[in-house]
Parts: structure tokens; C-alpha cells; sequence
DNA sequence: GTATCTTACGTAATCGTTTACGTAAGGAAA
DNA sequence: TTTCCTTACGTAAACGATTACGTAAGATAC
């Protein structure tokens, strides 16, 4: 509607004063009299004045902008993770950008270009699972653009990184299962390539010599995807063996619930001839029959910290100081419920 | 590391020519000689010359950034509501920028101002159920910023305007329930404040009354967060009563789910007894025993619907060509399980 | 040979704000 | 009275890229 947006300028005209004296008396910077000061903010608030923050962002060559990557939105752990990011980014005057690499290479190679366009002051970044090279992160480093990892982690750079106890995870998981008299113990793990469930697979191992049960190799699966189909498919093929397992430690919740179906479809109970438990806690977990005992991760908390550790950063490169890269790893905690307890209560929790 | 990023004033001095002869020659311009396109281009691919955005956003006055604020990040259709408009923004060369307002009008307002900090090239919004008021809305409008309104749409305002067909969506899943020879439809709706589930209601009411059969008052219950929790505790009220309804059908799967749990507890069978339907398809409500009959709506579709609407209106605008508002309304698609069929196949889908 | 056109550049201005620096006016200190 | 300091401004430069405009050199036309 209005010919142009209203400039520093404007008001400098009308008042019939210089552009700095305006700047100063709107940043409230001490090199200006009260009565201009006054007068300024007075005519600013009339004309509705607004900075223009694409001049104040190429001054400051810095956009306020927090780049996320992460393999899928739709996951329930990245839609919380996203959420404590979005709320903590808030609090230090950051806005988050989002894109998701839906588990491919290239698409987040796509990713980090597109963010490096809109000139991202960090980013914080879940590596897709086909992510082996991680020179398009090392290059963003190189350009002086903080970046922070998050669940999915690379070893083969530095910088900060924000992990949960995997490996204390399923460890206690493990042990749950041990506690419930559980003594053959079967174990569906993921690709191992993403350090995650490589790490489940070492706690689930380390309980089981720990306690001193046997770790039966046939009762040791891998699946690609760690899905709900998979999970049933593989849990079938477990029951088709005559050596039945008693329990079985999922690597992901959805493998433990397509296992789930595959028992009740074989007749079997949970958990009185199988227990089952699953990993990451999601929203369905608990509304699933019977409901999915699993491990839950602090995604909330883990995106606010992702977010404390990048402001850190940013700030410390712009003040030329030297960055220490620091690893966080955040503790998990078990949530039972019927697929290894048994049924015990009527209402939903 | 570097004391600078290359700029053209670099590349410039080095061939000895002018900053805006390199600018034509990077930018394919006509004006320039082919050997010195030649050189500039060799020189700042050996220098890895990358424009400086900021200067370029400052310029143009354009941030290539579409924001988004919806509701809640979590649930399963604005998480493919947010994917369709990622995808769909990155074929346009756009960003996406996301908030999430976590059903607060002040929380919205925020992410409004914060956006606006940002310079949002547009804004796509799904409105919190709390918001009543669209002034924020407007006012970004007459700063020339496009708004598109997504599902959760207001009246208040002109806008481009997309929402999927929630009255046929409602009238075809209650006619499913007729044709399984249903008379005692029960309905739980939800706050009736965002035009969603007022037209959900709709569409069971038309479709109950062009079948000829009776709108029970006592079967319909309203609740405000359409929540599991929600639907378990008014189903629960529903089934207290003598004359019990023999299918529900739910504004929400939530609520459905938790209907699901409380017919189970009564120890009713599904859909024998009681058939349930749900609405929105949530991924959870495919792995629910049984799983849940629902009607699908085309969440990511919706999205990259958006994109489109948003970036022909930025055009548009950009070009001082007057701007058509329209409202897309979209199909939705019936998802029917064994909560309505029955049990069929033992496989799951 | 003079007039005109095209090609390939350079010069200068611009986007809006911030900041380093200079300076006039007034007061305080000697 | 002279010197110095403080206050409150204005001037100019800068951030990096783009673009309108001007122009010299060479080609072409008459």
C-alpha cells in the first residue's frame, strides 16, 4: 500500500536532524540528547517504524538463523527434538530453519546448500543414515558456520556433539527383561552403521555376559530400516525356529511393535511367553496392545541443549575465541508398562 | 581461518577490472567480453568465490524464506503438512522457517513478530485453536507480506485459503457406518471454534438425516481437546447410559483411539457392537487393535498446495499485479480398517 | 572522411543502517 | 583568560552486490 517502508531517513528529514542522531537515539546509544531522543522515539511510534533488518543483517553479516537438518519430521522423537530447538531458539532471539533429508545423502547435501544460501548463522544437524562423507559439514566449519550434532553423529569431525547413553539404555533395558526371569533374550538391531543402535546392541550384550546368560547368536537379528514391517517379518522368522526366545529387545519401538503383532498373530502372550520391549519411547508405544515397555530418550531436552552449545559457539567464534568441542550425553530412563509387566491397570495412562 | 570471504572486489582487483564486470560475468549478464567472462569464472572457482547473500537479500528486499507457524509439530498431519511444503519450497529455491504455537495465541503472536524480524518472503499459517483474532495477520498483509491459510482457516480475513473437504470427508465416513446397517450413530466433536470440526459435524448430521435416520441428542458429546484421554472418558459417559450407540464416529482419531480403549475395557466387541471411525488418518491408527477405520485427509498435498499459492502471490506482488484470493479445498479419502470391517487378513497393512 | 552503431567496459549511485571520527558549543579548571 | 573536557551532534565511510548511465574503441554505413 504505502509508496515505500519508513527509513531512518524519513524520520531524520522530518525531525531535521541527521541519520546517525536518529540510529543513536533508537539503539539508545549514550552520544544523544534526551529531547531528541524523545522526539525521535515519538515520531518513530507515529510513523509506525520498523528496522529493516535485511540492512542491519548484511551490516552484521549474522541473520539470527539456526539451520536444523533431520532425517523426518514425522518421527516422534525429531518432532520433539525440533520442538525444545524452536523453544530454546526463541529465548536467544534465534529462528530456526527446517529441512528434512528423509534418510538420503544427497538430499541433505541439498540441505546444507540451501542453508548456506540463506546465510545460516549454525546448524545443528541429525545425519541421515547414508551419510558416510561428512566433508559438506566440514566445508560449513570452514566458512566459519558452527555446527552441532544431534542424536546421529559422525566420528569423523569434530565439533559438538549431543548423544544419549545408548549403551546404558539397553543395558538397563536388558536387565529389565533379566529381572522379569527372562533368560533367552533375543535382540533385533538396526543397519549399525548410525553409532545409535550399535551402541544398543553393545548394552544389550554387555547386560546379558554381565548377569551371566548365554547370548544365543541365532537370537541376534539385524534389519535394514528398524520398521514396523520388518520388525514383524523378523520377529516371524524368530518364532519359526523350534528354540524359542522368551523375550526379545528391539532396537526402535516400531521393529518392537511389529514384533508385538507377530506374536499375538502366532497365538503366543505378552509377556508371559515373549516380553517385548522397544527404544525411543514413541507416541504410539503406549496405545498399542499391549502397550510397548521401552527406553525413553530426552528429545526435548537434547533439542534445547543442541540449541545452548550453537549459541555458545556462534558467540565465541565472533568474539575470536578458541571453540572446545564438547560431546553431552544425556541419560535415558525406562518406561514400563504391559509388554513386559503384564496387565495391571484398567485406565489409560 | 580465513582473514575474509572472497568478494567480487577481490576477484576485481586480481584480473585488474572493474566489480561490475566481474558481477556480469558471474551473473551471465550481456555486457561482457567472452575472455574476461572466461577469466572471472576460472578465478572464482579457484578462489571459491560464494555470493554474499546477505548483500543480495539487502538488495533485493527478498529473503527467499516462507514461514510456517502451525499448531503443533507432533501430530502426524501437520508433519506431512510440513513436508509437502519443504519439498515444494525447495523446487522454488525457498527456505521454510518454522514456529510452532502449541495452540496459544500469544505463542502465535511471538512467532509472528519473530518471523517478521526474520523478513519473511511469506507466511503459511494453520491457526491455534485459540486464535480468534487475526489482526497480527492483517498487519503483516499490509507490509506486503503474503499470507496463506492453511486447514485451520479464519473467515476474518481475505487470504489464499486451503482446506480439505471436512463436511463430505464427515458425510462419506458416516454414510460407511450406515451401509454396515448402523442406526445408532454416536458423535464426539470437538470445541466447534476452528471450522473444522464444525464442518465434521455437519457432514454426520446431513448424511444422518438424508438416510432418514434419527439424531439422538444423548449420542452426541462435545469435548475441547479431542484428546485420547478425552474420547476414553466421554465414551465411557456414553456407555453408562441404558440405550448404548452402535458406532461412533469421532471428530479426531485421539478420540477415536480412546473410544477404541473404552469400548474394550466395557467388554464390547469391535465393530460388532460398536463400529468406530475417526477422522485424519493418523499413523498411529493403523497399529491400533483393531486398527482404526478413519478418513484420510491430503496432508501433504495440502503443503506443497501452499507453496504453490505462496510463491505465485509473492510474485505477484512483487510485480504490482493485483492478487486473486483463492480457497483450494481439497478431497479426502476413506481409510477403512478392521474397526469398521471387522477382521479380515492377519498381515498387517 | 564523417556519422552512426555496437561492444565492452568503467564510474557512480543505491539499498538502510551502523560506527569511527571530527567538531562546535558550553562548562569547568588552571 | 586560556586550556581542557564533556556533550551532542554532523560527516563520511563501510558492509557487498547490482544497475543506470556514460564512453572509448572499433566496426559499419553513407
Amino acid at each position: 500500500m504505502s509508496k515505500h517502508n519508513i527509513r531512518l531517513k524519513d524520520i531524520a528529514e522530518e525531525l531535521g536532524i541527521s541519520i546517525p542522531s536518529v540510529s543513536r537515539a533508537l539503539n539508545n546509544k549514550p552520544d544523544i540528547g534526551k529531547e531528541t531522543k524523545k522526539k525521535v522515539f515519538e515520531l518513530a511510534e507515529k510513523l509506525h517504524y520498523q528496522r529493516n533488518q535485511f540492512a542491519i543483517n548484511f551490516k552484521n553479516q549474522q541473520s539470527f538463523i539456526i539451520g536444523v537438518i533431520i532425517p523426518q519430521i514425522v518421527h516422534h522423537f525429531f518432532s520433539n527434538v525440533i520442538s525444545g530447538i524452536i523453544n530454546e531458539a526463541e529465548k536467544s532471539g534465534y529462528s530456526v530453519m527446517l529441512y528434512q533429508s528423509n534418510e538420503s545423502y544427497e538430499s541433505e547435501l541439498k540441505g546444507v546448500e540451501t542453508f548456506q544460501r540463506s546465510m545460516i548463522d549454525g546448524l545443528i544437524i541429525s545425519l541421515s543414515d547414508n551419510t558416510v562423507n561428512v566433508d559438506h559439514l566440514k566445508n560449513l566449519q570452514s566458512h566459519n558456520v558452527p555446527v552441532v550434532m544431534i542424536d546421529k553423529v559422525s566420528h569423523k569431525m569434530e565439533s559438538a556433539k549431543i548423544i544419549c547413553d545408548d549403551f546404558k539404555g539397553a543395558y538397563y533395558a536388558t536387565e529389565h527383561l533379566i529381572s522379569l526371569g527372562k533368560k533367552k533374550i533375543a535382540h533385533i538391531t538396526g543397519s549399525l552403521e548410525p553409532y545409535t543402535t550399535k551402541e544398543r546392541y553393545k548394552g544389550f550384550e554387555s547386560a546379558i555376559r554381565k548377569h551371566g546368560l548365554s547370548l544365543y547368536p541365532h537370537l541376534i537379528k539385524k534389519c535394514n530400516l528398524v520398521s514396523r514391517e520388518e520388525g514383524y517379518a523378523t520377529t516371524l522368522n524368530l518364532l519359526a525356529k523350534k528354540e524359542l526366545p522368551d523375550a526379545i529387545f528391539c532396537a526402535t519401538d516400531p521393529t518392537a511393535i511389529g514384533a508385538i503383532q507377530a506374536i499375538k498373530d502366532k497365538g503366543l502372550k505378552i509377556p508371559e511367553d515373549i516380553a517385548v520391549m522397544g527404544f525411543s519411547d514413541w507416541k504410539m508405544s503406549s496405545i498399542v496392545d499391549p502397550p510397548l515397555s521401552s527406553v525413553s530418550q530426552p528429545d526435548f531436552e537434547m533439542g534445547r541443549k543442541a540449541i545452548e552449545l550453537i549459541t555458545k559457539e556462534i558467540q565465541l567464534k565472533r568474539d575470536n575465541k578458541p571453540v572446545k568441542y564438547e560431546t553431552h550425553i544425556m541419560e535415558t530412563s525406562l518406561v514400563l508398562r504391559e509388554s513386559t509387566l503384564g496387565k495391571k491397570v484398567k485406565v489409560p495412562n
